[in-house]
DNA sequence: TACTCGTGGAC
DNA sequence: TGTCCAAGAGT
């Protein structure tokens, strides 16, 4: 809010389980949070009863189940999660399951959603399980903790979540209602801030009731103290003390913010007969052990046309032309916007007709190829623009079924 | 501490 | 179209 302007949004005159101003238009009553931590925590629950969406990760609270569900949230939508989580459910029912799969069929499930290291890391940590745990989701914070991909937020999830122990569970929805509620004047993600958080989120754990609070936290954050706080609808009005002083629009104060680079990309899709040739990218570094069609950056002063050929014969030893242009598609991750040109080639020198298969390719960038009926590309895992590319390609010749629908 | 690691929704 | 950013973890 800019200008000093008085903020529009009324906290109402009556709260739930308060005596009324004496005048209508009076400013409500503040109840300072620290004062009044079983009123706050009370009204919380209150709230969350009343107002927690059904989310599939709601009925069991299977330690398998929150565990799969916080770590399919990280850093995504809660909308986006559910189609994921429920489809994930159905292949992989429990830790044996899970464990027993490829990486594979894991990464192909994990498709579109980011952050891939996290579907490694939840399939070692399943054979983990099994290998040290006996196969039971382990209790104990530390066991959980050590668990590959689970870090602090997911470790204090999973241990209040599912097996109820006193410990707060600390996200951005968190932090963002905390910094809010007692006013802490610096960025939230570091010191002394996210201390104080910490402590903070501690605090208001009400004894035995650490599921549901951790969660009514989070709901909180997700639906009412979000970007844009609907303080007219929040349960936490009376106490918030950045609503009382009228800067709640100014609370998280806001951390640094890395740049965005933009950056030109090139892609080639080599055909031979029926076949395409893809290749499985490294395990370290982005998109890992995810396939794709070879490709690169373009220099400056290249053209893509002559990026994508010196960037296929790069990675794969294939001398290649470029046939076509399919088009471009623009994508972005984390720090960067892509525009990637998109190319159909062919082997130079061939006619595309050859009957005996091509020497093999001369891998410099990736660990495994092949050269795949259009089909079979629905059957690995691919990063999203590439995966939208080759829809766009086979569309007619394979219709998509994953994800989502 | 600071950077990397994806993606799509909301505005 | 641009910008922020969402149930973070690993290094």
């Amino acid at each position: 809010m800019r200008g000093g302007k008085t903020p529009s949004r009324a906290v109402p005159a009556t709260l739930p389980g308060l005596a009324s101003a004496s005048s209508a238009s009076a400013p409500p009553r503040h109840l300072p949070p620290e004062a009044h931590l079983p009123q706050l925590q009370q009204a919380l629950l209150a709230w969350f009863a009343a107002h927690q969406r059904p989310l599939p990760w709601r009925v069991n609270y299977t330690p398998y189940e929150v565990w799969i569900s916080e770590v399919m949230l990280q850093q995504t939508q809660m909308e986006r999660g559910v189609s994921y989580f429920t489809r994930w459910m159905a292949r992989f029912p429990d830790v044996a399951a899970l464990a027993a799969a490829s990486e594979e069929e894991v990464l192909r499930l994990w498709e579109g959603l980011g952050y891939y290291s996290r579907a490694r890391h939840v399939l070692a940590a399943a054979r983990r399980i099994m290998d040290r745990h006996g196969g039971v989701f382990p209790a104990a914070l530390e066991d959980i903790r050590a668990l590959p991909g689970v870090g602090p937020y997911t470790a204090g999830a999973i241990a209040s979540i599912a097996f109820g122990e006193k410990l707060p569970c600390v996200d951005a929805n968190v932090e963002r209602v905390v910094a809010r509620v007692f006013d802490l004047d610096t960025p939230v993600k570091q010191e002394p801030a996210a201390s104080a958080v910490r402590a903070w989120a501690l605090r208001l754990v009400p004894e035995g009731k650490a599921r549901e609070h951790n969660q009514a936290m989070m709901e909180l954050g997700a639906l009412v103290c979000g970007k844009k706080p609907r303080c007219g609808a929040c349960p936490l009005a009376a106490f918030c003390i950045s609503l009382h002083l009228g800067i709640v629009d100014q609370r998280p104060v806001p951390g640094k913010r890395t740049p965005i680079t933009p950056i030109e990309v090139v892609t080639g899709v080599l055909r031979r007969k029926d076949r395409i040739f893809v290749q499985k990218r490294l395990a370290s570094g982005v998109w890992g052990n995810l396939w794709e069609f070879p490709g690169g950056r373009v220099e400056p002063g290249e053209s893509p046309e002559a990026a994508v050929v010196r960037e296929f014969e790069e990675e794969t030893g294939f001398a290649v032309a470029v046939d076509s242009k399919y088009g471009i598609i623009r994508h972005g991750y984390t720090t960067y916007k892509i525009t990637l040109h998109c190319f159909a080639l062919s082997l130079a020198g061939a006619d595309g007709d050859l009957e005996e298969a091509p020497d093999p390719p001369v891998l410099t960038a990736a660990s495994a190829w092949r050269w795949a009926p259009p089909r079979e590309l629905e059957d690995l895992a691919m990063p999203a623009a590439h995966r939208k590319l080759a829809d766009r390609i086979f569309a007619a010749d394979a219709p998509r079924r994953l994800p989502g629908a």
